[in-house]
DNA sequence: GTAGCATCTCTAGCAACTAGAGGTTCAAGA
DNA sequence: TCTTGAACCTCTAGTTGCTAGAGATGCTAC
């Protein structure tokens, strides 16, 4: 049995995010001790390094909480889980290519700026109040 | 002079986000009618429309409260205002790095289910339940 | 004058934690 | 057995950048 501390340092996750994810009920609610400490077995660890793998993976809590339920359906076709992981990397997907956007009218924007100059040719704020400087759409 | 409905309808941001600008120091006090709404100017249009525009480029609230100070110093050096967008733009790629990992673990974790089995043999559980089979860290 | 949309302030909610207060329990050493 | 100090408990509030709603008031066109 281990203690949420000692669960803790296993897994990288802070003690105060274990027993949040109790109360989202990604976690199933400990065994106690007679003072009332959490106490967990070998299946509370690989739970939690499942949430915690998914987490940073990007899954929301929703998600993984779905995952969660169709892990104790073994018999299930796995299509759910498979749209999960798909939408997962579709979102993924889309937040890099906004970034990429961001990224590109960025870089153009601080090379265009030395940092030698005045404030009121500063092209970092010339640009910022134009919108019509930008090359792409954001 | 414009309502906060018309400088929304000109500028694309919601009426209670120009509020939440105007309660974060972001936009100034406006002048208020004797019914006591709010009426603005057209520096009070310029002044929202750079704050969107940073906004998009996703610069923080206290970035760009950074830069409209900077702005009030035109006599001054503009590499506090290089530093803040250089700043933006190393986040922004740490991002796209970072989302690039996860696409990477996703796309092979989700093209190696293919939806059509059970559960219990599915890839997308059985890869978030076993970091070791991961390609790269995240 | 009045209808009806716009505006006002204030509070609460979202996601996924994190920090802190104030109090209790556990485990190791004397 | 006692003590000490780290770890644990619950609860509330704060973070970021908004968004939604309640309930009241203002503005404007007919």
């Amino acid at each position: 049995m281990f203690s949420i501390g000692a669960l803790s340092k296993r897994t990288g996750v802070k003690v105060p995010t274990i027993r949040y994810y109790e109360d989202m009920g990604l976690m199933p609610a400990a065994e106690r001790t007679a003072g009332n400490q959490r106490r967990y077995t070998h299946a509370g660890l690989d739970r939690l390094g499942f949430i915690k793998h998914a987490r940073d993976l990007g899954f929301r809590i929703e998600a993984i909480k779905d995952l969660i339920a169709l892990h104790n359906h073994p018999d299930h076709s796995c299509q759910a889980a498979n749209a999960i992981a798909s939408a997962q990397l579709d979102d993924v997907r889309a937040k890099i290519a906004r970034l990429q956007r961001l990224e590109h009218e960025l870089s153009r924007i601080a090379t265009q700026c030395t940092g030698n100059g005045k404030i009121e040719n500063c092209y970092v704020l010339t640009a910022l109040s134009d919108h019509n400087l930008c090359e792409t759409a954001h």
